[in-house]
DNA sequence: TTGTACGCGTTATCAG
DNA sequence: CTGATAACGCGTACAA
């Protein structure tokens, strides 16, 4: 037995389609009479309306895309882009809407944007120049961008990477650290595009680390490393990290997850934090306040990014009025992983 | 300027929508000539295929469905859902798949199901019985129910919920502890249909606690608490803990993150683990690798259990065999948070 | 090699 | 006031 389209239930009861769909849809636009003979009939041939078939007509398809830079396995590796998620849907639980995970196909974004069946999107560090915004323009869909650059006439939802890098910058140096290196997170390959969070957080470090040391100092020194947004990936980092001569006293990273599995690291390898390096994050997830010393981290809300994008969304999806730029609070979280440098190293 | 639709590029190239849709899908039915004109027409309209209207036409949507108990913020709270998802990611990299999340809208997953543009679903612990899987069933949708109950027809993935409680009970048990608690974790209230697993790991525990605490031992008790499966969860439920008279000395917990949430107020209650209670997990997630001391736990596979769930729907959708029920393996993960009871519980 | 017609559900518009 | 016709968007079996 195939499906039971409106078709059947139309036959079945000798009405027309538009009627039966006048039964579900529009009940007072029909005699009683005939309402209640349709609804019988169609709920004892169990009818549902074919979803696509639905969306098609409506021009609305009840869920919002969430284009990601990376794959979902890579993506959901790092708690940050769970709390974004769980911001999100805070908004689709009130709005109704489904969410859908947009992953790269065959690496590439523009397949999934040009074949996503959704009513707007969020994206995560979309330059305004790519070739994805063309698309999506094309295809005149509403979208709101995270972390991203704004400048393409779309609305962005972000934090002052560049000053908040630099406060924690200054935070460390003021602490005596002369041997700093910077963790920063390898961009998707395909992704060339997702690099402006990074570029600003790195402008940010460099120019406070460049202010703060005495100039000509010779012992000062930025180093800088990258690696992939997971634990495995800040485990793997460490092993770069105890190459370096002499070992800095200090590494500020670009994301929790990634300064968790540092720390795991050099504990593993005899090495204390904060007493032998210092170290901070960026995010503020939940997993940097359940590890010990708890981690000193860039603290931004990531839950609060994803709600807003979302709403924006909405916004846009009601034809209402946006804001270009959403600029939420961030701020340093001191905790327990950033002490003075050991002796040796002052 | 409104969208441009195949009709506007037809027009546009004096073909006919036939002939411009072979353009696309399958250039060889139709002259060099003439696919050259309709690319170049098209290209230079901007013309992007409707996927709504692509997707109702082919019968298929590519994207699968992840109907979720609970809202997204709460099922996200758990990094266990994150590993499922990340296993049911792999899967939709592999297949070219996005994949959307469906949670309860108004409390009711119905809605959802009805509405939800998808080839297939994966379900979370859904009842064989529920008035969900009769809509599942209506719209002739292929699904496969991970931590659920088998007996529908449709294939379940699961581990041995039963057995593995058990065994973690028998090993407090044996570590010397009487007097235990367990805290499960309460499923949405909508969602009365969730709650499998859980029972099954009740019985596990009661069984095993049953068989090897000596009959008539006076001392012995086993209590039984229940919380959200959040980190907040585990640090709330030590408040009706400490209310325990005397207190326990081992609390067996069928959530990581509600156990190193118990953990974490434990330790600002001024309360050691393991030294005062013994701290056992269910789940393996990450976080507990990284808490000191490192979480005791029942390890189970999230990311194969996603993956499996995703593998076989998409065998479903291929129209191939699958196996009715997939059992993957987990295993007592014996570390940091069991010891012996103190001197005073014995 | 190209065009006609159909299917899906909704709704503007028209007929009774 | 009630109900029906036709159009929307796309892909494709079938006809020409």
């Amino acid at each position: 037995m195939g499906r039971v389209t409106i078709r059947a239930v139309a036959e079945a009861t000798g009405f027309s389609k538009t009627t039966v769909s006048f039964a579900f849809n529009d009940p007072n636009r029909i005699g009683k009479q005939t309402r209640e003979k349709i609804l019988a009939v169609a709920a004892d041939l169990g009818y549902v309306p074919n979803p696509g078939a639905r969306n098609l007509s409506l021009g609305r398809h009840g869920t919002i895309g969430l284009l990601l830079p990376q794959n979902i396995p890579r993506a959901f590796a790092n708690p940050y882009m769970s709390l974004i998620l769980q911001g999100i849907g805070q908004v689709c639980e009130s709005e109704g809407h489904t969410l859908t995970l947009i992953p790269p196909i065959k690496e590439s974004l523009l397949l999934g944007v040009r074949s996503a069946a959704v009513d707007g999107l969020i994206t995560l560090g979309l330059d305004p120049g790519s070739e994805t915004v063309e698309v999506i323009r094309k295809r005149h869909l509403p979208f709101v961008t995270i972390d991203g650059r704004s400048g393409n006439g779309f609305p962005v939802v972000g934090i002052r990477d560049r000053e908040l890098a630099g406060e924690a910058m200054r935070y460390v140096v003021e602490q005596g650290h002369r041997r700093v290196v910077v963790v920063s997170i390898i961009d998707a390959r395909d992704f060339s595009e997702g690099s402006y969070v990074r570029n600003e957080r790195l402008v940010g470090y460099q120019h406070a680390f460049d202010q703060a040391v005495s100039a000509g100092d010779p012992s000062a020194e930025l180093l800088h490393l990258a690696c992939d947004a997971t634990l495995a990936g800040g485990r793997a980092v460490v092993e770069q990290l105890r190459e370096l001569k002499p070992l800095p006293s200090a590494v500020l990273v670009m994301s929790d997850i990634v300064a968790i599995g540092i720390m795991e690291r050099l504990f593993e390898i005899g090495l204390q934090v904060p007493g032998d390096i210092s170290l901070v994050g960026f995010d503020d997830i939940p997993e940097a306040g359940i590890v010990r010393p708890q981690l000193t981290t860039v603290s931004q809300p990531g839950e609060d990014k994803g709600r807003a994008a979302a709403e924006i969304l909405m916004r846009m999806l009601r034809g209402e009025h946006v804001r270009p730029e959403t600029v939420l609070h961030g701020r340093l979280l001191l905790r327990g992983t950033v002490s003075r440098p050991p002796a040796h190293a002052r």
